[in-house]
DNA sequence: CGGTGATATATAGCCAAGCTATGCTTATTC
DNA sequence: GAATAAGCATAGCTTGGCTATATATCACCG
């Protein structure tokens, strides 16, 4: 128990980490958040500004204010929602789609120098924790 | 080779995302940054502002900011560099290091809903992958 | 069919983290 | 000892994050 509880604690710190390598060695002034946005996205399809919220977790307001940057530079679309008109469905525009793509070029390169070496015992290993994490985190709607 | 890209940009992508709930389910006001700087002063011990600022990946001037509030609650302090009269040392505070310790035992608490039903396996590999990301983050000091 | 409460997004206003540009002080070097 | 370099601080800006609240629509119920 005390394993998996120490094991979460650094892997979020080097989340935090690694987050903070890839803002800055990207030589990238876009912020986390925009590309959070996108991948999530283009990951998981249109869906609408609260879902996304939820699943970038941040708070509704948040999204609005980045939604409507997204938008402003068409990165995203918003889409009438037929079924509700209070609400929209946001979607990624084939721009954001290769403003993501490209980004994640930039990143694998920039982050590349700090992996070189590793066997390939340990590129498994960084390649299965990406994947625990990534669909945990998916999943889960709120575990507050 | 396009492996391991994709390797590192799932897994950064993921680190984002991680770094949002810690954030969130924590139900904690303060920001990742602080807890970033404490961590990395733990690990390494004291240090100069500037190599903090580089070890952090954050501009000098952000990082004289934090110091600065740091400092304000008592969780770091400063130590005349008997050396140079223009540097201080950082360290952590005892106080600091319980305030850490607290927020690892909070993260780990908070984070673990969503990691409930692992195989050995599984965490064998997130723990493998942290201490990875730990020790090639540290060692580097600067790729750009 | 009208009113009441719930739901979906937007607006307002605040704080902190991040940045660049620049200033001030102390070292270092010639 | 004067010029340059190095270490930290200050100023001023942008953006992401939050809560509280407003607006618009839906859904239900009498």
């Amino acid at each position: 128990m005390t394993d998996t509880r120490n094991t979460l604690a650094s892997l979020i710190s080097s989340a935090h980490r690694l987050t903070r390598i890839a803002a800055q060695s990207t030589g990238d002034q876009t912020s986390p958040a925009v590309w959070r946005t996108l991948s999530i996205l283009a990951a998981d399809g249109p869906m609408r500004l609260g879902e996304l919220a939820r699943a970038s977790r941040v708070a509704q307001p948040t999204m609005t204010r980045l939604v409507q940057n997204l938008a402003s530079e068409d990165l995203i679309r918003r889409i009438a929602d037929v079924a509700d008109s209070r609400a929209w469905l946001i979607a990624t525009t084939p721009k954001g789609e290769r403003a993501l793509a490209a980004w994640r070029d930039r990143l694998a390169d920039a982050a590349a120098p700090f992996f070189v070496g590793l066997s390939d015992d340990d590129w498994r290993s960084l390649a299965a924790a990406a994947s625990i994490v990534e669909q945990r985190i998916s999943d889960t709607e709120a575990a507050a």
